[in-house]
DNA sequence: GTCAATTCATTGCATATTCAATATTTACAT
DNA sequence: ATGTAAATATTGAATATGCAATGAATTGAC
């Protein structure tokens, strides 16, 4: 065990994985903030539109199940984004109760001008680890993250 | 690399940690939710008590950090905890700007009722991992969070 | 010792979020 | 086919949040 995996609080804390989740997500929220302040969008705006650059369109329950962002805040949110131009927002034509949400050029250019910092954070927060580790960790993340997913699976189905 | 390492969606966001860590931690509050609401208290108030429990006495702002909560939020929070009993704020003596926060039996009850939850769930979430993968993947998020707090301290100090 | 700067907690106000209810559309069972 | 259930998005109303300003106490420079 390396010096720089000691915890800096009491063991238990440091050793309850939600408590450690919620706390590594709350600090790189916070190291974005002032970026998208910059840009005039908040968080969860933030959350939709880089999920938008990269998967393209939804609709609001797929978005807000890839932001954890509330559907009825979402819709609002979404309100918002599309008043400014960011996004667009029409009702689908394969099935008339959802409405399909893609990204505008306004908004790819949020996305574009503020990924840079996103991807330099993201180097920041790995400076610990070594090249071998990083994948290691990548991987770690992406299976805890698939084994809640699938137990949410499991409840609503 | 195991099967288990897919990733359901698009490979930059399963390759972008920030990404990674605000969904984890969104499934896992998802899933003590119920619990809380059954006990009559929201995530932050948990989230407070599960602190206080571990860590003791605290003030505003080492509450703060420790849970992520703003102290204008924690400020208003708190009281309606120690309103309901679950806490209790004292002013400090030591410092009179300062406020001791601390658990009360109420509050002590809540956190032992709800912990065998909690722990149950993160033994879930790690279901997809060894015996003796778990202890790497709580290292690596305790070097990950550490890492965090570090660059932090250096942008405020 | 004094005064400016800093730290801490609280509050007013504007805004955002959530829950619950609703309207609309689709899926499904029989 | 028809009726019932489920899914989706939106909104009203209550509540919570965050920012900025404030007041009070402490620290530190000199």
């Amino acid at each position: 065990m390396s010096v720089s995996d000691e915890f800096d609080g009491p063991e238990v804390l440091g050793d309850f994985i939600p408590y450690l989740a919620h706390r590594i997500g709350s600090l790189m929220d916070r190291n974005i903030d002032p970026h998208l302040k910059q840009a005039g969008i908040n968080l969860e705006m933030w959350r939709v539109l880089f999920v938008l650059a990269h998967v393209g369109e939804h609709n609001l329950v797929a978005l807000s199940r890839a932001t954890s962002v509330k559907t009825s805040t979402l819709s609002r949110l979404i309100g918002r984004m599309a008043e400014r131009g960011l996004i667009s927002r029409v009702r689908s034509q394969q099935d008339n109760r959802t409405v399909d949400v893609s990204i505008l050029d306004a908004g790819q250019q949020i996305v574009a001008r503020l990924s840079p910092y996103a991807y330099e954070f993201q180097k920041m927060s790995v400076a610990g680890f070594s090249e071998d580790e990083i994948p290691m960790l990548k991987s770690y993340l992406r299976r805890l993250y698939r084994t809640l997913q699938e137990n949410e699976r499991d409840l609503s189905g």
